[in-house]
DNA sequence: TGTACATCAGTGAACGCGCGTTCACTGATGTAC
DNA sequence: TGTACATCAGTGAACGCGCGTTCACTGATGTAC
């Protein structure tokens, strides 16, 4: 009876994954709000209701979309990171960075769903939350070894650490790593809006005619974020 | 009859802007996709096709809106510039930053239009370029007027300077300030991706439950930006 | 200054299209005795 | 092992909606003599 129910459910499972295949690959072609329930269901090959027994709403199949496409990218920097000895920290970071990159190139669309701009009317909801952090949460794990192996240099910051900005900064600590002191975590937080601001523009066209192709400048900007977070050359 | 004309030419351009105004608070509601030349028109109390007298097509309206926003951000950058005295480097700099994120954070919408996902199956024209660089011009100013003055000093820059990426930088500069070194540009080019990488997180929700609001964490990580181009403290 | 003609703005109907979602249904798969 | 019943996947028709764009038209505004 377990084998017989898991049957019909392993079918269930592999149709909602097939769907959601057909949907990544629809985004690409015109976009989150072009995503249609309908064409899906085309593309399968079954009438469009049908796909209400595997998601109760259009919403539901994007935020599932979202969900996956954060843990993918997430795996990729995960599996980055691991893949270089973890005492070379600045070449683990740089490896991190480079795997987010070359994931949101391979999936352009993927990217735009989940760091472009908002699709009208649709509000994450917080199941997206814990993925998001797959990838910030890696990057700090090379600032923890690298604090607890007492490598991390401080660079001089500048003025400008209000009470409330330590504050906050304190609370991400808190629930991620309350030993890194106040200024690496701030530190880590530029390095992160860096990183993606630097992949946005690249696969939202911002570079074209600058620094296009961005392998180089990229690789730069890379060593100059492992500079400011203070991990050793 | 010059006067009669302008009569009927000035008409034509008060409802264009009508209908671009329009089109705008649209933009708001449902997004670049959502904008509907119907649903202007019924704003407007006309008949859709009349849009027709005003905008080609669907994508002329986009790119006239398109070409609105950037310059109105590079407006908004340039006018923050010219109200610091050009002798303090750091605080026209910072000016800068500020206007386009206060610009950003009024106008979130048009915002998205320029710097979020792209809009599937819309290609911006030419028209789009020169009006772009008017924020990335008004930063290189300030490094320009550093230079010229002596005041710019030289960060210890990472490894990672290949003769491609000084090739590209160098025809950056060459359309631009050829009197700039190309590790200046290079960090140029790297502070103008984090704005625009702190504002698209600030905007598109990346920075809930964090440095949200997000107003101290900008200021900072502004002046860590200003290090970074070399600007006097 | 007045008339004949050309230009242009806006109308209204129509074409052809696609969408999300609901609902009563058929028939296959699984469950309990 | 066999039968009666319950669950579930997928169908097909329908509702109600909005969209971009075209086209022949009316009537007002501007132009040339």
């Amino acid at each position: 009876m377990s084998a017989t129910r898991t049957a019909r459910e392993r079918a269930r499972a592999e149709l909602a994954s097939e769907i959601k295949d057909v949907a990544r690959i629809q985004l690409g072609v015109s976009g989150a709000d072009g995503l249609s329930l309908r064409a899906v269901a085309r593309e399968l090959g079954m009438v469009s209701s049908a796909i209400y027994r595997y998601f109760p709403s259009r919403d539901d199949l994007l935020t599932a979309l979202i969900i996956d496409a954060y843990d993918a990218m997430g795996a990729a920097a995960e599996a980055a990171d691991a893949a270089v000895p973890s005492t070379e920290l600045r070449n683990r970071w740089r490896a991190i960075c480079r795997a987010v990159r070359t994931w949101a190139r391979t999936n352009p669309h993927e990217y735009a769903l989940i760091y472009g701009s908002p699709v009208p009317g649709y509000q994450a909801p917080q199941d997206t939350i814990t993925p998001a952090t797959r990838v910030p949460f890696a990057l700090l794990g090379v600032l923890r070894d690298a604090f607890a192996s007492n490598r991390l240099t401080a660079p001089r910051d500048p003025p400008g650490f209000t009470q409330r900005l330590i504050d906050q900064v304190g609370e991400i600590a808190a629930v991620t790593n309350p030993e890194l002191p106040y200024q690496t975590l701030t530190r880590a937080l530029i390095a992160w809006t860096q990183l993606f601001g630097m992949i946005s523009f690249e696969l939202f066209g911002q570079f074209v005619g600058t620094v296009d192709p961005t392998d180089d400048f990229f690789e730069h900007a890379t060593q100059h974020m492992a500079d400011l977070v203070g991990l050793p050359r």
